[in-house]
DNA sequence: GCGTTAAATGTAAGGGCTTACATTTGGCAA
DNA sequence: TTGCCAAATGTAAGCCCTTACATTTAACGC
């Protein structure tokens, strides 16, 4: 380079005496381009430390190998490890991962899916089936693939790789309920705009329906994602009515929080109450008892969902929808209900 | 539009009828242009659903507003919450985070600076000061602005935000040591091209030398991250001659580990072996009894960090280095040594 | 040595935006 | 009314690549 600026495609092409469209080929596609000149390129390539522009790059080949994704929050175990295969799946293909996340809402939602376009997302991966209408029409004048991970419906109109929330969920609370449990708590995530919370719920109700049990017997606690907001859940739980002998929680990190609470509040966990999860992240074996719950494959999820989504992206072939199994983990948390 | 394309900037400028470049200033410093030219600019955009084409942007502009992060893994809980803070940071004053994970590899960490350079990255925050000249430099030809989190040292060429891990760890073991422990176990990260692993272990053998026990006292055990490899280093350690009285993690998830491992072995935390962690993640209080740990201050971390990295890249003025304070946490995982 | 063909390389046209500079407009003082 | 100046707007030159198409070179059979 003449000057003491980032070098580009042209000081290299000088400095190797070809033309830009070799340098270019080299690059991109060096079987086009005789050893020979490659090997004077590549050198002056090392010599000058060049670095392709990503804008011009991107204006030229209207591509940008980037795929975002938008995921409530990284605070949660169980999307950051989905996330982390995500982002091994793609960079094996040559892809970029953008990541944002939606704090669980959805306006914040519908802002990063415009931001990650902007930026010039080839390809987008979202958590569940849940977001306006805005967004979809969005996504479909922009022509961005988009995948749903997470979530399992054949019914919806975005691709989706996931298992069935419901039915995971149906099954453990049928084991629960033949384990004689009557009186039932549930400690969920914020309903609304959530489909795998709704699901879940749903689940509960339609099983305790199946064994005749009155609706009434089930008290239901929406809270935040945290162990402290399910500790607290808890409390307000067993403090606003009878105590029920079982807790069905929405996730994992909210059951540790009840467990620890029940514990501290001299509840025996599973004798007195038994507790159940779901995802199994790594905290469901640390606390003791250890917690039933349900076993989610995250990081399968998370590198199918990126094999998916280059599929799409380059216009391969790729199933609609992908059922992935999640399974009961019965352990220790769960117990018959007491007498 | 007149085709059933992406509109352009010359799109919306046709049916405002004004130039491309009102809209343009319409769109970056709207206190240029009219009340009356903007609010017809404004409903030109929202009826064409424009979107700047971030490629055309970048390229004219020289400016991404992107901020790229290099952590080791996303699955380690303090780095994600680090990460969302710093992300929440970054979103308030308008820049977007672009992550990467090096799995702890410093090749691999050198080629995804390079990947987010390349793709236009403003500034850079990286972890630990463990880096290659080459990164050094490249980063310096390149004039990108890179700071680096927790860790600490005011001698370091990049500048920093964090907290010093040797005094920290020196802190913890001076407790622990006044509480009569001699024989002493370690867990450890791997330490090469760990400066944070690296300083945390000379920080125990110097407490140890100032307190006058033989270096002979201390086991060492390097194993990867991860609650099986924990345990299993727990396990090694014992396996491996005299049972230590106290076994320094690490990090709170090894910590955990050996803790589980040890209640699985028989052994009573903390009245046979005492057990200690680092950087205070959730799982610390999950576990019983509670684990003695540092506690780092992840959250205010990122923000922090998003904050001065910001003033970088906008050629602000900034602190060279910002030192935040980690605190012990004594809790129920340590207890005086056994006679 | 010639013609034919494939391989290698070169030429140059965009691609959508920002911004320096040029021009127009409109308000206001004289 | 004129002239001046600031505000508003317009013009057009890049920014750095990729790639369709054109051209040159090399290889080969005869």
């Amino acid at each position: 380079m003449t000057n003491n600026s980032v070098p580009t495609l042209d000081d290299v092409a000088r400095r190797a005496a070809v033309s830009t469209a070799t340098v270019s080929r080299c690059l991109n596609s060096p079987e086009q381009v005789s050893k020979a000149t490659r090997a004077r390129v590549d050198d002056a390539v090392k010599a000058l430390g060049y670095t392709p522009n990503f804008g011009a790059r991107v204006m030229a080949a209207k591509r940008t190998n980037t795929i975002g994704a938008i995921i409530p929050t990284m605070e949660n175990a169980i999307f950051a490890r989905g996330l982390q295969a995500f982002q091994d799946g793609l960079r094996a293909k040559g892809y970029t991962l953008l990541v944002a996340s939606s704090s669980y809402k959805s306006d914040l939602e519908e802002e990063q899916v415009r931001a990650l376009i902007a930026r010039g997302a080839d390809g987008l991966l979202l958590i569940g089936h849940d977001r306006s209408k805005t967004i979809l029409s969005y996504l479909a004048s922009r022509n961005v693939p988009a995948l749903v991970a997470w979530a399992h419906d054949p019914e919806a109109v975005l691709p989706s790789i996931g298992f069935d929330n419901f039915e995971a969920m149906f099954n453990l609370a049928c084991k629960v309920i033949a384990f004689g449990h009557r009186k039932i708590g549930l400690i969920s995530a914020a309903i609304e705009s959530n489909d795998r919370a709704r699901a879940r719920v749903m689940a509960v109700r339609h099983a305790m329906d199946q064994a005749d049990i009155s609706p009434g017997n089930l008290h239901i606690i929406e809270t935040e994602y945290g162990i402290e907001t399910g500790a607290m859940a808890f409390q307000q739980l067993v403090e606003s009515g009878t105590v029920p002998t079982v807790v069905f929680c929405g996730n994992d990190v909210l059951a540790v929080g009840a467990m620890k609470q029940a514990q501290k509040m001299g509840f025996n966990v599973p004798s007195d109450i038994s507790i159940t999860g779901f995802d199994d992240i790594e905290i469901a074996r640390v606390v003791s008892p250890e917690l039933c719950t349900v076993h989610v494959p995250h990081r399968k999820m998370g590198a199918r969902a990126a094999d998916i989504l280059i599929d799409m992206v380059e216009g391969h072939p790729y199933p609609h929808t992908t059922q992935l199994d999640a399974s009961l983990e019965i352990r220790g948390s769960l117990s018959a209900a007491p007498k």
